[in-house]
DNA sequence: CCTCGACAATCAAAATCTTCATCGTCTCTC
DNA sequence: GAGAGACGATGAAGATTTTGATTGTCGAGG
């Protein structure tokens, strides 16, 4: 499997050539959109990961013109924390997937497996919604009553994390470990307290409320009946 | 392999065995100290996975009565939080690794791994020092000059990986991908920041600096020349 | 030797997260 | 249906982390 990588910054660059390369696939390296165009179009290559901020040509130039020629050469590409409008851009321009910066590696390792296994990803919904609350997953927005709200990280991972397992009740332990990549512990009630947060923002003044306590086992977010 | 786990609480007991029963290994679980010693006698386990908070016999009666028998079976045994005598008193009564709650079950799984590959471990060292700073990883307490520091768990991350690598350049972004688990951002200086807090106590009312800056390389903490 | 630009250091404010103690409420038992 | 005990909710303090702006410093080029 043949990636290649697009992307002026030099330290960023080599760490994802050497990342991907000791995950065992064959990687290229270019620090600019002309010889990203330029090389991408060769063929030789399974998947494009691709900065948006590049010098000379820019990233949705390069994706532009790669899929005139190339309609299914899957495309991964890399935006900037507040370029929110990017990812949305990137994603009707053709792109298969995008990564936000700062991202961990495993993360990106994850959507380079996928891409490479299944080719071109058919996108996963990128929004979210239990009665008039939604969840837009590219742009990390959430809204209830078409009322703006801002969540921090933890709260919208826990967020995320209802809405994905809707209906579902969640052990404390479960969130626990999902949000907080720890288990097993028995004295701290941080999950409880993030609850009570996200509540505070998504359902303190709305109706119905979408967050329940099920008493000795967790809680769930769902529609009452 | 086989496992025996002595774990009373419910929740964290079922999770292991869950977690363990999904990885492959066959799990047998007990819930308090008279069963546990009892199993893990018939000596049909590899590995015992010991809380040390246990009704009827607690953890190191289990396992000092468990190291007459049989002296060669791993133990892994989980501490609370601020049981910080707790490790080393297991340590002293034979236990292979301990794991403090709470924490990530990629963690247990990592370390029931290594157990079982290499039989029981050769402890790791358990003290990293350089000059006259020494970091205690058992209750993971740093001093300097003899002085107790306390440091944030960020902090003692950060100082754990200089220490581990000591004379290495570590560019930012390998501090940024190890201790906070994020790679490829250039906006932001949480690792310069991070790096002046732990200056501030270990460094700065000390002799020699340990921490040098390399300019356009990263960090160092090594002993000056 | 001086100046400029890149890189780091520093500082303080703001945001966020965790902990802890207390209070309320549900459920089970008698 | 009253009481006890478990479980969850709540509030607020405290600690930690992140952000952003400002200041300082090094090194290359003129």
């Amino acid at each position: 499997m043949k990636i290649l990588i697009v992307e002026d910054e030099p330290k960023t660059g080599s760490y994802l050539r050497q990342g991907l390369g000791e995950a065992g696939y064959v990687v290229d390296l270019v620090d600019n959109g002309f010889d990203g165009l330029h090389q991408a179009e060769s063929g030789e290559y399974d998947l494009v990961v691709l900065d948006v901020m590049l010098p000379g040509l820019d990233g949705w130039q390069v994706l532009q013109g790669l899929r005139r020629g190339h309609p299914h050469l899957a495309v991964l590409f890399l935006t900037a924390r507040d370029q929110v409008e990017d990812r949305v851009k990137g994603l009707e321009l053709g792109a298969d997937d995008y990564l936000v910066k700062p991202f961990a590696f495993a993360e990106l390792l994850a959507r380079v497996r996928t891409l490479l296994r299944r080719g071109r990803a058919p996108s996963e919904p990128s929004v979210l919604r239990a009665a008039d609350l939604e969840v837009d997953l590219l742009r990390r927005r959430v809204t209830r009553a078409g009322q703006r709200i801002e969540l921090t990280a933890k709260e919208y991972a826990l967020l995320e994390l209802f809405l994905r397992r809707r209906g579902e009740v969640l052990p404390r332990s479960l969130i626990a470990s999902s949000v907080w990549d720890m288990n097993f512990d028995s004295d701290t009630n941080v999950v409880d307290v993030a609850v009570r947060r996200l509540r505070l923002k998504i359902d303190n003044d709305f109706e119905p409320r979408l967050i329940q306590t099920v008493r000795g086992m967790g809680y769930v977010l769902d529609v009452p009946a």
